[in-house]
DNA sequence: CCGAAAATGTTCAATATTGAACAATAAAGT
DNA sequence: ACTTTATTGTTCAATATTGAACATTTTCGG
């Protein structure tokens, strides 16, 4: 059955790749439960990331960000609104757009998650080069630039 | 309020591990795209791979490789089972553990879905160095095991 | 200006994932 | 042998995520 099929782990990308993913699912877990203690998981980190950077920034956009559905926002950011984290104001211009802001406690929570997620990453790579890091990153954004046309590719010709 | 918190966009390991997170995430969703042909999703996928390459392991040994919980298996495998993928035996030494197998359908689904993700990751990472290929590897194993180590011993000492 | 097309956000059902509590079996300690 | 502890797998409720169908509003072509 292996006979004229070359397995994947014998291709030194795929190994690479694999070991990448694995890297990030664990990456995942451990921030997790360093985050238990401010309640909050990963993906609302990810978005109160956003709303810190980008104040007023509308959901779609939001959504564009952190690659997800606009769906994942309208089920994610009512839940974050009613704990307090966030407000969403309409857009006076667009009455379809919703406009996110960080309330003053979600700021603060956000100060302290991007500590705990800065801390995570600086212990974990600090071990590895600085050069080596900006390499794989500058690796990475090139990979994210292709896989997002085929994206776009697949999206606009859904034949 | 970003006078004394350095923020983390200006830590350069700290946009290295965004931009290795979205690349994964990326990967992910275009993966997810290419398998819809043989209607599979890549959690089977990862399960079908590690049963073609470790056949007769065990749910709890299965879990570990994947990074998952054990509850995981438990809703994913039946499911799997019914569809002909895969079989569930029973250990003849330990009447606890199901022991887990392809079925010759598996097998086939399993060949031709490797052929999709390894040719995915060949074209989308083709353009990068083999060596920094396998540089990205190495420091990404370290990572794992640091990680990995920061997870048991949190589970031994859950204080 | 009016009707068609596009953009934005919502809802819903389907699927994934987790951790905790549980049952059955095996291993260890006495 | 017997009680205790550990291991394996299951169930369940909670949370995430997605895509499709939908309503509202805006934009564009005529």
């Amino acid at each position: 059955m292996n006979k004229n099929q070359p397995l994947p782990w014998d291709h030194p990308r795929f190994r690479s790749w694999i070991a990448v993913a694995r890297a990030c699912q664990l990456m995942q877990t451990v921030l997790t439960r360093e985050l238990t203690e401010l309640d909050i998981k990963p993906p609302h980190l990810d978005i109160l990331i956003n709303l810190y950077r980008f104040e007023g920034i509308s959901q779609q956009e939001l959504a564009r960000k952190l690659l997800v559905g606009r769906s994942n926002m309208s089920m994610a950011l009512p839940l974050m609104e009613k704990r307090g984290l966030i407000e969403r104001r309409g857009d006076k211009q667009d009455k379809r757009v919703l406009r996110l802001y960080l309330t003053n406690e979600g700021r603060s929570v956000t100060e302290a998650a991007m500590g705990i997620q800065t801390a995570l990453i600086e212990r974990t790579l600090s071990s590895e080069p600085l050069d080596q890091c900006m390499a794989m990153a500058e690796s990475m954004e090139r990979l994210i630039v292709t896989l997002q046309s085929e994206i776009r590719e697949d999206s606009r010709e859904p034949a």
